[in-house]
DNA sequence: ACGATATTTCGAATATTCTAGAAATACCGT
DNA sequence: ACGGTATTTCTAGAATATTCGAAATATCGT
């Protein structure tokens, strides 16, 4: 992952509104969480949700697949994982290896 | 960590120059980096410099020394270990750990 | 106290972000 | 095709961010 890539993810997590919004979905698990569901449980303005959900999918975190008229939003797993090596690969170094943080190769 | 701490924190990480100057910080490893070497380094004016190392600093994730007429900038590795084990256990909750993603406890 | 070097604060221009209401679009069931 | 529900786009105002030059402050050595 390139530094602009990882900048750009991270100001995209980096919004206290849209930590919410990820957090939530990923607590939705596999089977996602639809935008209306999530406006309910966020109690926001439809048009913000869809301002920030826009952010988040431009950035690859979150990904939607349309059900009839409802649109389910999941998070993308691998690229929060990228996001994470590049953290500890790039920002961590022998900084935090040292504390213990490790990211093990997947099988 | 709460999430507006860890959303405060990912906003800082989120722009380009300031992922630059902590990347550049990390690699400086223990022993820090002047503001000026940064500066030299990074190739961007004094006062913008200083703005954005306000903002990391502010955060928590760089430390300052100052050393006769030079500041040092350091990374604070708990601040960004906190941060990830905040994204992590907040944000990949089952989605990341079958991914590999682990971290461990510091002895 | 002075001069030199290091860094921050101030001021300002430009750009971007955040929020949300209103209007528009998308999709389904009938 | 129509009506209803779901979501996005448009528009706009207020707030915040980014950048950098100029001026101010801090610290040291002499």
């Amino acid at each position: 992952m390139k530094l602009d890539d990882a900048a750009a993810r991270l100001e995209a997590l980096g919004n206290p509104t849209r930590l919410r919004i990820y957090r939530t979905l990923v607590r939705a698990g596999a089977e996602g969480m639809a935008v209306g569901k999530l406006q309910d449980r966020l109690d926001i303005a439809a048009s913000t949700l869809s301002h920030h959900l826009k952010a988040l999918v431009g950035v690859g975190l979150v990904t939607q697949t349309r059900e009839g008229t409802t649109l389910i939003c999941h998070t993308n797993y691998e690229i929060m994982r990228g996001l994470l090596e590049y953290m500890v690969e790039e920002c961590c170094a022998e900084s935090c290896a040292p504390a213990g943080i490790r990211l093990p190769k997947v099988a």
